[in-house]
DNA sequence: AACTAAGGAATGATCGATTATTTGCTACGC
DNA sequence: GCGTAGCAAATAATCGATCATTCCTTAGTT
């Protein structure tokens, strides 16, 4: 295998390119929470059959990045004001405990790898240039950190988990960073200093200080949360 | 709308029929690990067009129940010998959390509903009339009860990774059972007492012994895999 | 004998059109 | 005036056929 996925990313095929482009969107917070997804209008902006349309969705549904009405199609998903606070409590109550499997298996090459995350992660530009947005570099290097801790439990299953949680995550945070009103951008609603959290979990990874990590972990989810819960009820774009 | 979901099964929608047909197949060991499945044939043989076959793959891949081979179809889950391992690793490491949510904050409705699984559990009978396999009634008996133990824990989240490592539980225990030899039936080589293990869970539960109720899930959880692996490597069908 | 390359059969992906269901509106009766 | 039956537009589900890729056979070569 060499260049086989870093080529042409816009050569793929069509059923591809349109479910990466409507996975981006839906990420992206481009459509609302709730908002319906037309297989006609997707499939005809691409250029594409319905078919691929369909596929598309489907797969979407599969990764929890859409639902499906009977008979109604399909559409994003709803965001309720405690749908924060269950995903927050999932990622809680599974993510320590990944931990502490992944700091009592993981060797050398993943303390390696754990490393080489966070200085990505670091040295990543948290906003994009003019908006309140998180920008999709740093999304994803932040989503490369916190995978790259678990990894050392060395269970597919338990990364699979991870990372629907993850998604399930990362939708709720755009919606809430989308709700804040364009004067005040997130930064005011998140005095907390991220990059020092990170610096100090990867420290006590690597330092094998279990308990330290774990607490560590645990207070990082939580303060997203609170904070993210902060950023709730400005005056959301719908219901 | 009167009856709509309890009517006639068979009176679903084609993509509804062949979905569930295939999951149940799927479930039933009907294909050996890492066999194709082919729509044109599953198409054919429920007499719909290529376009439900897709769907429901499609469907399946999103439930863990199918993978998806670049451009070479769709084909039932392999298993190779550690899957087990990481399976069963991953509900003891996430099921005692939720279970302890789970008594903290279920109520009494909670614990009816518990009482009632375990008793439809205990009187549904094991095994299926002739051959070495699970009953699909007591499968389906035994997967709300456990699920129903942690339902309590109130979040979406968490039972939807419960559902999903279920799904691939399930899917390894068939196929263990379907190894073993048609002469020497599963109960010979399960001396454990399934029943007993599931009242004395039922009973700690209801009593709000956490740490007893966690300790006896854990054991259940171990003997399971222990047992599985035991039923491992006696002449399984394919690789 | 083994390895490689061509070609055909099988299967996967995509398409355009048809059928069935839902939705929103309108007209009618109470 | 309100509720409801019925019609029409929109959209979801399904189909049969076509295009593209992979797999398997076979012939040719060293």
């Amino acid at each position: 295998m060499e260049a086989e996925s870093a080529i042409e990313p816009t050569h793929r095929s069509p059923s591809e390119r349109l479910y990466a482009g409507v996975r981006t969107r839906i990420l992206h917070g481009d459509f609302g929470p709730g908002a319906a997804l037309k297989p006609r209008e997707l499939a005809d902006a691409e250029g594409v059959s319905l078919a691929v349309a369909r596929e598309a969705l489907l797969r979407l549904v599969g990764e929890g990045l859409a639902v499906r009405l009977h008979n109604r199609g399909f559409a994003v998903p709803s965001m309720d004001a405690d749908r924060w606070q269950k995903i927050a409590e999932a990622r809680i109550a599974t993510e320590p405990v990944m931990l502490r499997m992944s700091m009592a298996r993981g060797d050398i090459d993943w303390e390696a790898r754990v490393h080489a995350a966070h200085h990505r992660l670091r040295r990543t530009p948290v906003w994009t240039e003019g908006g309140p947005f998180y920008s999709d570099e740093w999304s994803e290097a932040h989503r490369q950190f916190h995978r790259c801790l678990l990894e050392g439990c060395a269970n597919d299953i338990l990364l699979d988990l991870f990372d629907r949680t993850w998604v399930a995550s990362e939708l709720a945070r755009r919606w809430s960073t989308s709700a804040m009103p364009r004067g005040v951008p997130l930064r005011s609603v998140q005095p907390r200093d991220g990059v020092a959290e990170h610096a100090a979990l990867e420290a006590a990874v690597l330092a094998r200080d279990a308990d330290r990590a774990v607490d560590l972990l645990v207070q990082h989810l939580t303060l997203t949360a609170e904070s993210l819960r902060a950023g709730h009820g400005h005056g959301a774009p719908n219901g």
